[in-house]
Order: structure tokens, then sequence, then C-alpha cells
DNA sequence: TTGAAAGCGCTAACAA
DNA sequence: TTGTTAGCGCTTTCAA
């Protein structure tokens, strides 16, 4: 049995598409149609389980009801817990989800995001490597719903869900320091978008406020497109330099850094402290311990929604940019 | 300046909506269209940046390039971490995926499959709750593009990417039984699906073996919709009951349990040996110690886009049931 | 070598 | 109270 569309139901039942189209819609009262002819049209939907094109809709209303979520790693905790967070909301609300990772590429970044758009995504929630693209400053010349969180680029106006990167690490760097925590190496990937940048800034300002001296050396830097390798080599240069506390400037590396501690370097766990910005649980339970920043991922979500609400609802936006302050997770 | 579409590009150029259409789509030299007319389309096009729409175009060829992922929290890293792999494949192949949880809420499972048929999704791809619904057997009768994976029900002829369920959790069980360890308690989700039956099995099946006394009181059954309260009942139970080891049918659950573990009863925790079903990055440095059956993510993904890729090109498909072997990991 | 026109399934202004 | 019709943006057959 084929598929009936609503041509199909109206022939069968010898009405108009248009009254069918208007019943399906609940529509019916307010269009007057007889009560007689919805029974009959609702009746008939049920038994044939007519089931609506929601792309035909889609193209004659203009609007898809989906909404894309484009992040770096969809498997990354922080960015999948967010995500669940972001289908749920929005799935009360009639909208679904198209995923997209990025990998911190940036040429993927620019292709999917135009499949996006292609696809008429209704609205955009980006953790972007690259807002400056060509494919970012057109849509938001022309007031494509879109808004950032994660990341950040003070020259493009736009908004923005954020996090004190600044503050929330010089404050965790500095907790972790005390006699003992004297030599602080860090490990970042590329930082490429401000919220890395910034992060290392609070790391400078912690050693500073702390009257450690700065050594651009412990500093280093992985290629995002080799991670696992890329922080292998860096661990163990900072160890070798004799650091006894390592920060990380986001979880995946630091996750990487503790399975890499544990397998070669057994004997070291219990005299390095570990600081990583992003919070998962793995740190509750790892060597060495864990000086975390964990954001605050439903509020995050929950702002994400308002705005895109907003926007969806009244077509225009002034854009916002919304800093919030991520939770400090100590372990002794 | 408003998106264009293809015939304002036909009208701005004085050409046919059929000659842009075709030069678009690389259809230009098997049409026989000028090259001068090709290169005019071409850079006018590249001028402009169109972009088609794809709604149209799905409309049109009945074709979305979507494929639907339906699973019960995409922000379990199990589902997260196939649903990357899934993603990465199927962008090379220029497909989308929506995605949706259910919860495990058969209600849910259903109204989010209908609203990914609705919007017309070309495959599905699905570890579901409640295979028998009449909304999954109707798409079965169609022969709708669907791959079941990590849920099974025997009764319903279908494609499915398994492992091996009872034999694992039996050799897991088994691995961690000794002279020390012989009262050994299970929690699991409701076994209303079949692969967690099979591990309960598996469970009473390494009991048998190793003439251990099978006492049901110790099978602890938690609600879905109550997991953390659920779990901490239960397991306060069988801690009391004296049990020296406790056996989990998934990750959910094993580490909520560690969770509590650490802050409840720290003073077991050496005393205690956990098994689970499903790895996490977590187990390798938890306590208690975990034997964890590590699922075949790689290979779950790929037999499954290769199962809808077949599908998808020749449009028919002998139904498939591919049963992939688990790694043991033992933790000492 | 190019164009006219029908139609995918739906909505909604307008007509009856 | 219900129906006719145009059209969303695209593809593709058939004609020129």
């Amino acid at each position: 049995m084929k598929k009936k569309s609503i041509k199909d139901i109206a022939q069968d039942l010898g009405l108009s598409k248009t009254t069918v189209s208007f019943v399906l819609n609940n529509k019916g009262d307010e269009k007057n149609i007889s009560k007689k002819t919805q029974k009959k049209i609702l009746d008939y939907v049920r038994e044939v389980d007519y089931q609506p094109n929601q792309i035909a809709k889609s193209l004659k209303k203009g609007k898809t009801n989906t909404i894309g979520y484009l992040v770096p790693d969809i498997s990354n905790p922080f960015f999948a817990k967010i995500g669940r967070l972001l289908e749920d909301h929005f799935w009360e609300k009639g909208y679904h989800l198209l995923i997209g990772s990025t990998d911190e590429n940036k040429d993927k970044e620019t292709q999917v995001l135009n499949m996006f758009v292609n696809r008429q995504v209704d609205a955009l929630i980006v953790a972007s490597c690259f807002i400056q693209s060509d494919a970012i400053k057109s849509l938001l010349s022309q007031d494509f719903p879109l808004v950032f969180f994660d990341r950040e680029d003070p020259e493009i106006e736009a908004n923005y869900i954020l996090v004190e990167n600044k503050i929330s690490m010089k404050n965790a760097v500095e907790s972790a320091i005390d006699s003992k925590s004297q030599k602080l190496g860090l490990i970042s990937l590329t930082p490429d978008v401000y919220s890395l940048k910034n992060r290392i800034e609070g790391y400078k300002m912690a050693l500073e406020n702390n009257k450690i001296d700065f050594d651009k050396e412990l500093i280093r830097i992985v290629d995002n497109n080799n991670l696992k390798k890329g922080t292998e080599k860096e661990l163990k240069f900072l160890i070798e330099s004799g650091v006894d506390t390592v920060v990380f400037t986001n979880n995946q590396i630091a996750v990487i850094a503790i399975w890499l501690m544990n397998t070669y370097y057994k004997d070291k766990v219990n005299a390095i402290k570990f600081v990583s910005f992003d919070n998962v649980d793995l740190f509750d339970y790892s060597m060495p311990k864990v000086i975390s920043v964990a954001q605050p991922i439903e509020k995050i979500a929950m702002h994400t929604t308002d705005i895109i609400e907003e926007i969806l609802r009244s077509k225009k936006s002034e854009n916002k940019r919304i800093e919030l302050t991520p939770k400090l997770i100590e372990r002794k």
C-alpha cells in the first residue's frame, strides 16, 4: 500500500485538499468545516495512518523546524550533554536537531554550515572554530538566527553564550599553587579561539599573582590533528622539565594525559597535580588529582534556547553576550 | 539582498531554469549546453553565492539525504561515539544525521520515529526499546531502510547489529569469580530488551558453571525513570546482603554505582569487585576495580553503514543479523 | 543548444 | 460550508 497524500485523502473522501488540510491543521472550527466532515476526515486519516510530508510543508512554509548544532565533536561529553539538553528542549517545541562535527577544521566547518543553510535550518547553534569565515559573516549580515557558545570572536558582533574563561582559570591555577607546587606547565590545543587564549591568560595571571616567574617554554601547544601523539610529546617534555603541576585548557587533552600518566609515568602519578578546564566524571576517580573548572552545562543550554526562541518568535534580535560563571572543583 | 533562487538566476542571465539547473548539476556537457553558457552561469552563481534549496530538491526527488539516528540517550558515550562514527561516514556520502533520544520511553520513541518518517529520512538507525511497536512494524512491512543495533527482538525479522551478550557476560562474570568472590549480585535496567535479558542469562550461566547457587534475590532491577535513586537503593540492598561482587548490565548504572561507592561506601571500595557490560574510560581509573565488556564500537558503526548503503543502493535487502564479539577488559 | 511546462505534497488567499 | 487555484524551488520530459 502506497503512502497516501493529502490529495489521495481528499479524493477518497470526495472532498477538496483544502478542506482536508484545514482539518488536519486543527483549523476545522476556525474555517467553519462541519463537525461531520471533520470527523469523517479524522477517522479516515487514522484508518489509513496518514503521515503528512514535512518536506512539502517546509517548502511551502519556508520553515523546517530543524536546528543545526555544529560542534567540534559530538562525542565529546561537553558537547554531547549540551546537545542532549538542547534536543529535549527543542523537541518540546516541535524542533529537531541536525548535528555536525567539525573536528576544529575550518573547511569542514564551512561546508557543514553551508549544508545546514541549504537544508533551511531555522536556526544555528555553533561552537565555531572560525567565526570570521565568509559563511558566518554572510549569515550574520542576513540576521540569520545564530547563537555561538563556548567560542568567541570579539571582532564579530553576535549572540554569545560564554563562560568567564580567564578568571576561572586563574582561580583554578591559584588553588593548585602551594609550597610544593611552584613549577607549572600548560598544555593547550592551538589557541586560535579566544576562549583558549583567555584560559592561557588566566594561567599567566595566576603565576603573576603568586610571584612565580613565567617561563614561555612551559606553555606547550598541541596540534588539533594529532592530539594523542602531540599530547604525549608535550607531556613528556614537561615532565622532563621537572614541572610539579600541569594545566590543561580543555578536557580532551587532560583525559589523554591522565591515560598517559597511568601508562608511562605511573611512578609520578602522586607527585604531580593536574588542573583542567571542563569537568568530566573521570576526574573524580583518576590520578593524578585534578582540579577542574566545571562549565555550567544546564545554564549554557538554557540561555541558548532562550535566545533562539526569542529570535524565532520576534524575528529580530539585539545581540546578546552572556557570560556565565563556571564552578571550581577541587579534589584533595 | 534576498536569497536568489534558480528562477532568479535564470532571469538575471536571460536563460531558462532548465539550463541553469542542468549546469548546476554538472549535466552541462551531457545536455550539450555550450561552454560559454556554462561558464556564464557558473561565474554568476559564484558571484551571488547561490545556495540551492535542498528542501525543494528533496521534495522533488523524494530523497532528503538525511538519516535518523534514534537512541536512548545521545549523551551516553556509547551512543555518542557511534553517532560520531556514523556522522563522519555518512558525511562523506552526502548524508546528514538527525538525532533523537528516547530515554527508553515507548511513547517518545514512537513519536520521534513518526517525526523522522514524516521528515522523509532516507534511512533509520535505531537502538529501540520497543521493536514490536506498530510504527516499526509498519516501516518494516514497507521495507523501509532500517538497521537496529544494540537491541533485538527475535520475533521481528529485521537488520540487526548485535554483540554476543550472553557469552561475553558469562566470560566477564567468570573472570571475576575466585575464592574470595563467591557472592555475586546484579543490578540491571528493566530487562524488557533482549540484550539485557541475555546479559542476565550470561550471569546465571557463569554462576552455574562455577557451582554457585543462584539467588533470585540478588538480581535487582532499577526502573529507567529513576536511575539514580533506584541504583542507590539496590546497591545498598546488595551491600547489606554481603555481596563481594556486583554485576551491571550496562555502563550507566555502573557509573552511578561507582560514584555511590566512593561517596557512601568508601571503606568497602577495596573489598568489592564490579563487572560491567559496556566500557567507559572511567573504569580505567576508578575504584572498585571493574571488569568490563567493551563493545566494538567501530565495527558496529561500520556494519551499520555497510548495510544502509547497500539498501540505499540496491533498494532491496535480505535481512542481516550480525553478531560481533566484544572484548573483555580485566583490571587487576 | 535551449526552453516550456508539469509536478513533487502541501498551504492559504480568494471564490463560490 | 467547501472548492479552485497559485505557488514554495526544484528536476526532468518533451518540444523547439
